[in-house]
Formats: structure tokens, sequence, C-alpha cells
DNA sequence: TCTTGATTTGACCAAGTGGTCAAAGCCACG
DNA sequence: CGTGGCTTTGACCACTTGGTCAAATCAAGA
């Protein structure tokens, strides 16, 4: 493999990352300039382009990592006793990343605004094939009557946009509560909200 | 006052406005140059800035002129005999509105995403107002019993999300669906959600 | 037609952009 | 120590950026 890495390396890589995901997800890739990464890493800008050979690569980087994390409380998602509790679980471990990860979320909401250029395929490809494999598990409970009717994808849709929408425009939720601690509100929001529209 | 425009004048400040719209919308303030936006209008770079003195007073007006029409279904929410359809009503022009003008709920959620730099005090006044004065009418249906307990403000963030999701997230949304007309099934799946978790 | 103000443009500018390169500094290992 | 590779940087480059300006062109009323 092509990764014997050493501390430096790993350590300003990290913090070059850290730096690209701060600016890349405020302001997109198009809005984001090298002298802006270089600056909140600290390091002088050809040095940032030792570690990585373009601003393309950064953010690729950084696209494809948060990919590999975010889909994975969709994986969890599966057969169950207790298919509200399971959905409603779901729900929250999605809020609770909103709430962690803002930074990933408003990464992925500035990369599909601006028409998923990076990952285009992957939207048609992998997540379609995992969203339409749970799509079908939740057909399956409303179709055994576990639960009541429901558009299997707009669930997830609602699902998606709700929690997302407390990291994409967490200014604006703030701004209206006029605090910022919205995240157990919102659970016990969102919680109501799923039981009452699954109970069969 | 100071307006009266030629029809030149009339026509080239609609053109660069609407070229504006596709630029900042898709790519943000920072992502966008005047090249791009002169370039979709059809016009030399310096005659859009006769027109226009600067890159960012485009984006004020189209951004003003967001403002001021995007709040319309919210102010037409009012005390009514049913409030489940009232809400469902609300919820259903909000969507319409995702359809119809997917550009400006895309500069909205640019501009949130980038910080609101530029609606900042749009944000915790006259919006926070505005909703507060919502929250009290949804607040007294439900003291009222004549729909489900609810938190109003998260009733409305969900309504914001769920809607404004399909334009945000429209190729997301279509890529995941397989096809574009996403239209009514979310109308349905919208109306089903508030009328199961809004019931007395 | 002529004139006057509205409109359009080519040339230009300083600053910022992503990116290169050779030389210098640094650090761990023998 | 010293030396070889890892790391850092100043100078630089071609191109793009938002914006200016004077001159040219145009359109419509007297």
């Amino acid at each position: 493999m092509a990764k014997p890495q050493t501390r430096i390396q790993a350590k300003n890589r990290a913090t070059i990352l850290a730096a690209g995901l701060d600016a890349f997800s405020q302001f997109g890739f198009r809005g984001t300039t090298l002298d802006q990464i270089a600056e909140t890493a600290g390091l002088s800008k050809p040095n940032l382009l030792y570690y990585f050979p373009s601003k393309d690569a950064i953010y690729t980087v950084l696209l494809e990592r948060m990919l590999d994390t975010w889909l994975d409380p969709l994986r969890g998602l599966n057969d169950a006793d207790n298919p509200v509790d399971e959905i409603t679980g779901y729900a929250i471990r999605k809020l609770e990343m909103a709430r962690d990860y803002p930074r990933e979320s408003r990464l992925f909401a500035n990369e599909v605004l601006q028409g998923a250029p990076h990952i285009a395929d992957h939207l048609s490809g992998d997540l379609r094939r995992l969203v339409d494999e749970k799509a079908r598990v939740i057909r399956g409970w409303s179709d055994a009557g576990k639960i009541a009717e429901v558009d299997p994808h707009h669930l997830m849709f609602s699902i998606w946009s709700q929690t997302q929408h407390y990291a994409d425009f967490d200014v604006q939720v703030r701004a209206v509560l006029g605090r910022d601690d919205w995240f157990s509100d919102a659970a016990r929001h969102l919680k109501q909200t799923l039981s009452r529209m699954l109970r069969a």
C-alpha cells in the first residue's frame, strides 16, 4: 500500500482536512479558496499543496469520507419487532448527527445544491440501491399491518429533511427560536410526529 | 421617485436578475462571477455594471425580492374553522412554491448555509416576529383542543424543511426516485403526515 | 435631419486565484 | 556528528476576478 505516513504527515493532513471542511461546508467548492484553507490550517499555500495535489483533491477526500459515514444510520435500519421504534430510532440518530456533525451536513447540502457534480453517480447508484432496499423493508411493515400505510421513499425524505434542517439552517433556527439548544425539543417533536403518523 | 425606467432598462434589469438568480442559487454569492452572469444574460460585463453598481447589488435585490414573496404563504395562515386544513393548505402552498420557484428556494438555502451574512437581521427581526405570531395562533388551536398537542415552532420547521427539501435537494430526490415528477406523491405524503399528526 | 441623452463596448487595472519550483531548513538515523 | 530524505517557504506564473473609464454607438424627439 502507499500509506506509510509519518506523524507529521498524519497531523498536517488532518489539520488541512479540518480547515477544508470548515471552508467548503460554508462556502461550497467554488466559493472556497486555497489561501483561506491554508490560513485556517496555519500553513503556507505551497506547504498545503505538498500534502494534497489540488483543491479538488481535498474536497474529494472530504466528500468521500462524509458519504461513507453519512449513511451508517440508514444501513442500520433493519427488520425488527417494533418498526415504529426502529424508524424513530433512525430519525433520532440522524438528528444526533445533525447536532454533532453539522459541517458534514452542510458540505453535503452545498454539494447537492450545486447540482452534485462530484457525487451524481453515487446518488443514482449506491444511495439509490440502499434506499430501495430499505424502502422494501418499510413496505413490508405496512403490508403486514405493523405500521400505517406510508410512502417509504417520501418517509425517508421527510426524515432526512427534518433532521438535516437543524444543521443546514442552524442560523435560521437559532434566530427564530432565540436560543441555541434546539436538540431536545426537536427530538421530542420528531418522535411525536413519527409515532403519530406510523401508528397502525 | 427615482424610477422612470425606459423599456430597455426594464428589460435588461430583468434579464440580469434572471441570470443572477440562476447563478447565485446554484453557486452562492462567493461562487458566482460577474462574467458568468453577464454571459448568461447575453451582455458584456461593463454593460451589466451599467445597470447594477456591483455584484453585491444584484444579489441584494434578488434576496429582498425573494424574502418579500417567500413569506406570503405564512402570512396567509390565520385562525380558521378547520385548523388541520389551514395548516395542510399552508404546507401544500409551500410545496407548490418549491416546485414553481426552486431557484428562489436554493438562493435562500445558499444564503443561510453561508451563515446568512446579508439577512441575519431579517431572520431575528421580521421573520422571528411573524413566526412567533403564527406560533400563538397554532398554540391557540391546540389549547382549544382543535388539534393535537404540538410544538408550534418545530411544526413550522418541519413544514419548511420537508417542502424546501424538494427544491434544494432536487438532484438527490430525482436520483433516488429515478423519476422527475415528485410533486403529487410528495403532496399526498405531506397531507397524510400532517392530518395524522394533528388529529386531535 | 440633428442633437442629446441613453446605451454599449474595448482596453485596462489592481487584487486575488490555483498552482509551480528551486532552494532552503529540519529531523532522525547510522 | 553528518547526511539523506522529509518538510517548508519565497518568488513566481498565467489566469480570473470585480470594477473603471473614455470613447463609440444608438434611439427618439424637436
